[in-house]
DNA sequence: AGTCCACAGGAAGGGCAGGCGA
DNA sequence: TCGCCTGCCCTTCCTGTGGACT
């Protein structure tokens, strides 16, 4: 029994020496094919290092394509060099998906010049004025410049905590802020109080998706710290990047697809990392993020999922209609509301624009226009579906197909 | 060429819950 | 605590549509 645990350790050095680089937290000390947008980023906050405003920037771009990294990276460099030449410079990264009211961005930002020994500011409690103040406080107290990252910052409720960030530098005497937005929607600051997208739209970087091969490339770096010697096989890390690359070029995916893979092949006691791991570990991360979304459904679109999979092994060809008349069967026997069948349609979109489900429209002449339904992976959803408590035993369920039959 | 089916999907508005300031 | 506002979910009503059929 006691060496449960030391065969299991002995086993899983096979493949992996350093796992956690290839978790989308850790931060390389090179960033490949992101030169350009380090540069562009480095002269922008460069006047920090001579105690000079640094203009505020924005970054756009999709999912996995270095702007976290970046940020981070450049934050660092910022430190490091700050304290080569005795110049002072603070940087403060916020998630806003996790930090995501005034308040707390505030309280965040504000505690971390909180010496050990002062008082923190509390979770919730204090008056928002006071925490700012207490914030304008800290920052001059400290001096210099500080550089305030809010990553995801679309995710913020409301703009009003961008608009006292900006005007910071208003109300500071001997300290000076910038802020860099990061932002995976393009559209982000179209819907921004007009003065706080002038004040905050100073400067934009824009990084483009990667491409399979400067995945490959990234993938190959991470690779070198994180797999033994000859773990690799050496079509894996172009597999990796082409399925990622054909997204939208997102190396956390292509990282996610390395890491997966490379769990499975230890857990199957294998001592090199092959092609047919990254197909699996492909399989695993789709069937995963379905099964998640599908749980954290609400219980009318679970309805409506689980009236398409019964659908599905009923007709060959299920339709909106089709899909209805299961559905307000389903409702029944499960004792909840009849939707409307328009409000049905809009969920069916819903679960179409997940991915859960594809939804179709085709024209059937003149017997109507109306959508085909197919449900993505039936087995593993209805799995999920069943284990909620509120969906109705399909057991009990007959259904009429006459209106197929005629 | 015109008809007609079975919906798609837009517009408007009701009802409700939750947040917020007075 | 109250009234107001906002966002969300939903219904009702409506117009639009591709293509088989007449």
């Amino acid at each position: 029994m006691k060496d449960i645990f030391h065969n299991l350790l002995e086993s899983s050095q096979s493949i992996l020496k350093n796992k956690e680089v290839l978790r989308p937290s850790y931060v390389p000390d090179i960033l490949p094919h992101r030169e350009k947008q380090i540069e562009e980023l480095a002269k922008i906050l460069v006047p920090a290092l001579k105690g000079e405003t640094p203009s505020n920037v924005f970054i756009y771009g999709k999912t996995g394509t270095g702007k976290t990294a970046v940020a981070k990276f450049i934050g660092k460099q910022l430190m490091k060099k700050g304290k080569e030449l005795n110049v002072v410079t603070n940087f403060v990264y916020i998630n806003c998906e996790i930090v995501d009211t005034q308040y707390r961005v505030l309280q965040n930002v504000a505690n971390h010049f909180i010496r050990a020994w002062e008082e923190r500011i509390p979770f919730t409690g204090w008056p928002t004025d006071e925490v700012y103040s207490r914030l304008v406080n800290s920052i001059e107290k400290r001096g210099g410049v500080t550089i305030i990252v809010l990553d995801e910052v679309d995710k913020l409720k409301g703009d009003e905590v961008l608009y006292n960030l900006s005007r910071l530098n208003y109300d500071l005497q001997r300290a000076r802020t910038s802020i860099i937005g990061i932002s995976n929607d393009l559209k982000f600051t179209e819907f921004l109080d007009p003065r706080v997208k002038s004040s905050l739209g100073e400067e934009n970087i824009v990084f483009p998706p990667y491409s399979a091969d400067e995945l490959c490339d990234i993938l190959g770096e991470r690779a070198k710290i994180a797999f033994r010697e000859n773990a690799l096989e050496e079509n894996v890390i172009p597999l990796c990047a082409a399925i990622a690359a054909q997204e939208h070029g997102d190396a956390r995916r292509a990282l996610d697809l390395l890491r997966v893979a490379a769990e499975i092949a230890e857990r199957n006691g294998e001592s090199k990392l092959t092609e047919k791991h990254v197909r699996m570990a492909e399989n695993k991360i789709e069937l995963d993020r379905v099964t998640e979304i599908v749980r954290t459904l609400p219980v009318q679109s679970k309805l409506v999922l689980m009236s398409a999979i019964v659908g599905n092994e009923l007709y060959d060809d299920l339709t909106t209609g089709d899909l209805y008349q299961i559905y307000k069967d389903l409702c029944r026997l499960a004792g909840v509301n009849i939707l409307t069948q328009r409000r049905v349609a809009d969920l069916i979109s819903e679960l179409d624009m997940l991915g859960i489900i594809t939804a179709r429209v085709i024209s059937k002449g003149r017997y109507g226009r109306t959508r085909q339904i197919e449900v993505f992976a039936p087995t593993k959803i209805k799995e999920t579906l069943e284990k909620n408590e509120a969906m109705p035993n399909l057991r009990n369920y007959k259904p009429n197909l006459q209106s197929k039959l005629l």
